[in-house]
RNA sequence: GCCGAUGUAGCUCAACGGUAGAGCAACUGAUUUGUAAUCAGUAGGUUGUCGGUUCGAUUCCGAUCAUCGGCUCCA
């Protein structure tokens, strides 16, 4: 055996000889406190692991990153342990960790229930109590294959036969169970604990849908009790926040049986969806964007031409009418294109970008309808651009200005950009395919974006950057999205004349900065939980009367605010002042108004603005008050505005 | 679409093989109230829908619709 040389980060270098375990060494140099696992180099290790060699070794902590994925890994095979117990039908498959917690998916011929996780977890438990040490092996493949095959794993045999039959098979031991594993894992099953398995769902054997259903149990793991609760707290507070709980509970917007994934807007809601789109017409105006008004039903012809009809029909509402096909449209941009291809356009008219809130109709399945965020029936803040080739870089840079500038508004911060590329299933030639998507990547590095690679996730005509945002639990949905159009021009065959007289392609954007008005108003209520900003807010002010002397006196204050054009509501109701204030704060008003005899006697209201702890505020003269409510309920449209690039007139 | 769960008053929930109850909200009355819930009373439900078992179903069974959690798919 020969001596070593272990550097440990914060410790005197540590001479060791070569086969001890990462344990033995990190305990010479005093480092082992605690510690779950190890990292040699950049890989994280089991403490049982031989050093032998020189190398930089670390502790690594339970609460750390790396640690935690430790733990959830070997809750993970815990669960699988203990569901091996109690259900030896049942096979194992893959078990990972995942963000908050893991999950495991078990081959069974029925779904787990909420009392078999009971059980399951009690099981779990007392692998934990019996404190078994679990042991990594190595075995070459064939034989792990052979040994999983001959105990009934077929699931497990088949992942193990996809590895390459030069690399040993990793396996973790456990008392009585086996499982194959890359690991590292925990040195043995008391080190567990703090976990708790949340709920099952199906899940298709490798992720595809003609695969069989495999079930899945998901749990969350911690590294101790305490921040186990924290984070469940921290779920019961999420929900708090859903929009499907908030919509209804604020009077904005409702769905029903008889329209499904089809929201109603109540008029609250509608207040809010129509002041988006104000907003949004306002950025038009200074982006140079023109807006049209197209129709809602359409011949096939026009998605046979558009490609839709070949590459969406199963996502489309298509209706027969007089012998003849027709569809409601699911997008903007066929009728866009058609719209364009209508008369002889100039390289002088260039770009055009034309914008269009037309509420779309997909035939989204069943099961993954949601609530505001995922519907069959919605509108866009959508727009095309069609420009010449010269011109898309300048376009898709002032796309990304204005959708900095809009989520900047609205205080989003934590988006991930994902550049989503050519799919499977395509329209057009891939030369252009791949011009475009290096465009896109080209252009978000100038802006100085950082953005992940989606592979294959672009839309049929065209790859597409998604700006990916989250729900209040956790889930990422797109709301802004710009594409390049590889197909539809050409299909189209639309055409613009250039300067030397002969005949252009134009190019052709899909781009949308909210996305879908009702995501985007989901996402803004889990965002604000409820509390919208004062421009946004359905109900602006409210004033409370505290007696029916000032009757009067209130609802004038109420005229003066709508005359300034303030959505207010005037609450005159025979109730005391603390339950009038209470009403209005549930309903998250941004701005209270108190009017009693002594602010009636002198013309003025005592105010309280939303989120700010004043009790019994100064009163304030009508004036005053109407004055800075309106100001402070403009649009937040920055003041800095540049001179919006508009087609020439000629 | 697939796997699983759920569906009782406007909302949150209770009960149960013998035709449903609370709190909040609503309505009425009293109270005239000063910065997050005044008191009292009234009304409100073919227990999602359809079918089956049963003397009897809201309860048990089946189908269906919708919703929820996932999978697959996507703004």
């Amino acid at each position: 055996m020969s001596e070593i040389t272990v550097r440990i980060p914060g410790h005197e270098p540590v001479r060791a000889q070569a086969g001890e375990s990462a344990a033995a060494v990190l305990k010479k140099a005093g480092a082992i406190r605690g510690a779950i696992a190890a990292r040699r180099g950049d890989q994280v290790i089991d403490l049982s692991r031989p050093i032998d060699a020189d190398c930089e070794l670390a502790p690594i902590a339970p609460s750390s990153p790396e640690g935690l994925d430790v733990i959830r890994h070997s809750t993970a095979h815990l669960l699988a342990q203990a569901v091996k117990r109690l259900f030896p039908q049942a096979q194992v498959t893959i078990g990972p960790v995942i963000e908050d917690g893991f999950y495991y998916d078990f081959a069974f011929e029925r779904g787990f229930t909420p009392e078999d996780l009971e059980r399951i977890e009690a099981e779990m438990r007392k692998i934990v109590a019996a404190d078994y040490q679990v042991v990594r092996s190595e075995s070459p493949r064939d034989e792990a294959v052979e040994r999983f095959r001959s105990i009934g794993e077929e699931f497990k045999a088949e992942i193990i036969a996809g590895i390459p039959s030069n690399e040993p098979i990793g396996l973790y031991t456990q008392g009585d169970f086996t499982d194959l594993c890359r690991g590292p894992h925990v040195q043995s099953t008391g080190r567990l604990g703090a976990f708790k398995l949340t709920h099952v769902a199906g899940a298709y054997w490798r992720g595809d849908e003609r695969n069989p259903m495999l079930q899945r149990i998901y749990g969350t793991a911690f590294a101790d009790k305490a921040t186990l609760e924290e984070h469940l707290a921290l779920l019961e507070e999420a929900k708090k926040r859903d929009h499907r709980r908030l919509g209804p509970a604020l009077d904005l917007f409702s769905l029903h049986p008889i329209a499904p994934g089809i929201p109603f807007f109540h008029p609250h809601g509608t207040v809010v969806y129509n002041t988006l789109v104000a907003y949004v017409r306002e950025l038009y105006k200074r982006y140079g964007y023109t807006e049209v008004i197209t129709p809602q039903l359409y011949k096939t012809d026009l998605f046979k031409t558009s490609g839709h009809y070949e590459n969406y029909r199963e996502d489309m509402f298509l209706v027969a009418v007089d012998e003849e096909e027709y569809g409601i449209k699911p997008m903007n941009c066929p009728g866009h294109v058609y719209l364009f291809g209508q008369g002889k356009k100039s390289y002088r008219d260039l770009p055009i970008r034309m914008a269009d809130f037309s509420r779309l109709h997909r035939f989204e399945r069943s099961g993954v309808l949601n609530g505001l965020t995922r519907v069959r029936g919605f509108a866009q803040d959508d727009a095309h651009i069609f420009c010449t080739p010269e011109q898309l870089d300048e376009e898709f840079a002032s796309f990304l200005a204005m959708t900095r500038e809009v989520y900047d508004a609205f205080g989003f911060t934590d988006i991930s950009l994902a550049v989503e590329t050519r799919p499977e299933k395509f329209l057009g030639s891939p030369e252009l395919w791949d011009q475009a998507e290096k465009a896109l990547q080209d252009g978000l590095r100038r802006a100085g974006f950082e953005f992940s690679v989606s592979a294959g996730d672009g839309a049929f005509y065209g790859p597409k950057i998604a700006f990916n945002v989250r729900d209040a639990l956790k889930r990422s949905w797109t709301l802004a999205t710009i594409q390049i159009d590889c197909a539809m021009p050409d299909r189209f065959g639309i055409s613009y004349v250039r300067p030397d007289g002969a005949e252009g392609r134009p190019m052709m954007l899909h781009r949308a900065v909210l996305g879908s008005i009702e995501r985007f108003i989901a996402i803004l209520l889990e965002h604000t939980g409820g509390a919208l900003p004062l421009w946004l807010a359905p109900v602006q002010v409210r004033v409370l009367s505290v007696t029916d002397r000032v009757a009067e006196h209130a609802a004038r204050v109420g005229r003066q605010l709508e005359a300034a054009g303030i959505r207010v509501e005037v609450d005159q109701r025979n109730e005391k002042l603390g339950f009038k204030i209470r009403a209005a704060e549930v309903l998250k008003t941004p701005v209270i108004a108190v009017v009693g005899d002594k602010e009636a006697a002198a013309g003025a209201v005592a105010p309280r603005w939303r989120g700010v702890a004043s009790q019994g505020a100064p009163a304030q003269s009508v004036e005053a008050f109407v004055a800075e409510v309106a100001e402070r309920s403009r649009l937040p449209i920055s003041a800095a505005v540049e001179e919006p690039v508009r087609a020439q007139v000629h």
